[in-house]
DNA sequence: TCTGGGGTCCTAGGACCC
DNA sequence: TCTGGGGTCCTAGGACCC
């Protein structure tokens, strides 16, 4: 029998909200002349590379996020393509994290673009749910210029299903009791968890609306589709229905794993430049390893071919560790044993995971003196990039190509929209 | 179409132990 | 010879999200 998820005691009040178009948005207020114009954020339209975001002029064209920028440069010629720029994304993803505050101490940045707020029990200092995110909505734009949409239900499902339904730039209350009747209409798809390949699956079965789903046997789903189909039952009726979206608001988790991974602009099949690659990636896996005080005991590659069949290699240490010399030791041990020899490489990358915490003396104590001074050099190099940039200090600086071919590459480092409509 | 980068979670099989 | 049951750890791959 499934654990029962703990019930509050009343319906809780959740707002999500989802900031419209928010790269593009954000690229306009550096230039406004790309105001109303077909706009796609990611990189050039020649470049290997995705979609991040797309403006709503371009999406006319059918374009669309997670679409590869040369599809979007063919069907939309006159797009003007914009780099990324990680940097502006954040600092106006802190400005809007920032108003939310002013709501509700609970507030969760579920990615850099979108938010769940909990605000259960604010309704003296805010009003009804549907008055305070008008509020919201106004203050957003006055502080940050930038338009959202708020979806508002009772779980962080009907939230998130609502805010996607209130986009552009609305808002959209699902009152309590509502829910089922709510989310029948609408297609499989718009359950977050159901992609692709699940929506497929529902369609081979006849179920095409969510109140097709709703109208199974909670068991049958369960029998075809295990675990997954259980809590798919449960959204069918707006149940958050365990996994992530049964958490609270804002309990804050550590993360599970760190990795980086690099595609090259050209195919290639040159050992030295490979392993260069791996020696960056390690670098910076272990840099962010330090700053979370982490300490990793699985390291895994990956490597995708030219023909984009991608393996994956792990390997778990004896002992945890951060140091960038010990990453890259056994990932190019992995490399070095996995790679077929002269197949040219699209993708390399690094992984870490099996986290444990700082242990602060027993650790130390193990170490012997050369930890300890790779460990000081690490802290000397971490001060460095600080001051001067990511690149200006590598371990890797005695190989050929260790940063040569960044600059060019993926200047952004974007994170990416899903396939999927919204905003 | 020619397919990024950073994550999470789930499944399934094999090794190993009791 | 034909053969248990449960638990944990590890690895590989895949769906999905933004």
């Amino acid at each position: 029998m499934a654990v029962a998820a703990p019930m509050p005691a009343f319906p809780r009040t959740i707002f999500h909200v989802d900031m419209d178009a928010f790269f593009v948005s954000v690229e306009e207020l550096f230039d406004p002349s790309l105001k109303d114009k077909p706009v796609v954020v990611g990189g050039q339209r020649h470049e290997r590379g995705v979609v991040s975001a797309a403006s709503y002029a371009a999406r006319k064209f059918g374009v669309d996020s997670a679409m590869p920028l040369r599809t979007a440069a063919k069907l939309c010629p006159q797009a003007i393509f914009v780099d990324g720029h990680p940097d502006r994304y954040r600092e106006c993803s802190e400005k809007v994290h920032r108003v939310l505050t002013t709501f509700s101490p609970q507030v969760e940045m579920a990615s850099i673009d979108e938010a769940y707020v909990d605000m259960t029990g604010t309704a003296r200092l805010h009003g009804p749910p549907l008055k305070a995110a008008h509020t919201l909505h106004q203050r957003m734009k006055a502080e940050t210029s930038l338009n959202c949409s708020v979806g508002i239900g009772s779980s962080r499902l009907i939230a998130k299903v609502s805010s996607a339904q209130a986009k552009p730039n609305g808002v959209l209350w699902i009152v309590p009791g509502q829910e089922a009747k709510f989310l029948a209409p609408l297609d499989v798809r718009e359950i977050p968890g159901v992609g692709k390949v699940m929506e497929t699956n529902l369609h081979a079965l006849g179920i095409k609306k969510v109140g097709d789903l709703a109208r199974m046997e909670d068991s049958e789903l369960e029998d075809r589709f295990g675990k997954w189909g259980l809590a798919l039952a449960g959204k069918s009726r707006g149940e958050d229905a365990g996994g992530w979206f049964d958490t609270e608001v804002a309990a804050d988790i550590d993360a599970k794993s760190i990795s980086h991974e690099h595609t090259y602009n050209e195919d290639t099949a040159d050992t030295a430049q490979l392993e260069a690659t791996l020696m960056r990636l390690s670098e910076m896996v272990g840099r962010r390893l330090r700053e979370a005080k982490f300490y990793a005991r699985t390291v895994q590659l990956k490597l995708r071919y030219k023909d984009f069949t991608t393996v994956t290699r792990a390997h778990t240490l004896p002992a945890p560790t951060q140091l960038d010399n010990e990453i890259f030791e056994h990932i190019r041990t992995l490399f070095r044993k996995n790679w077929k020899q002269d197949a040219q490489v699209r993708l390399l990358g690094v992984h870490a995971s099996s986290f444990s915490s700082y242990q602060p003396d027993q650790l130390d104590l193990l170490e012997g003196p050369r930890q300890q001074r790779w460990k000081d050099a690490l802290a000397a190099a971490d001060r460095l990039r600080d001051k001067f940039g990511e690149s200006s200090v590598s371990l890797a600086s005695g190989m050929r190509g260790g940063f040569r071919e960044r600059t060019h590459e993926n200047p952004a480092g974007l994170p990416g929209k899903s396939k999927r409509k919204e905003d």
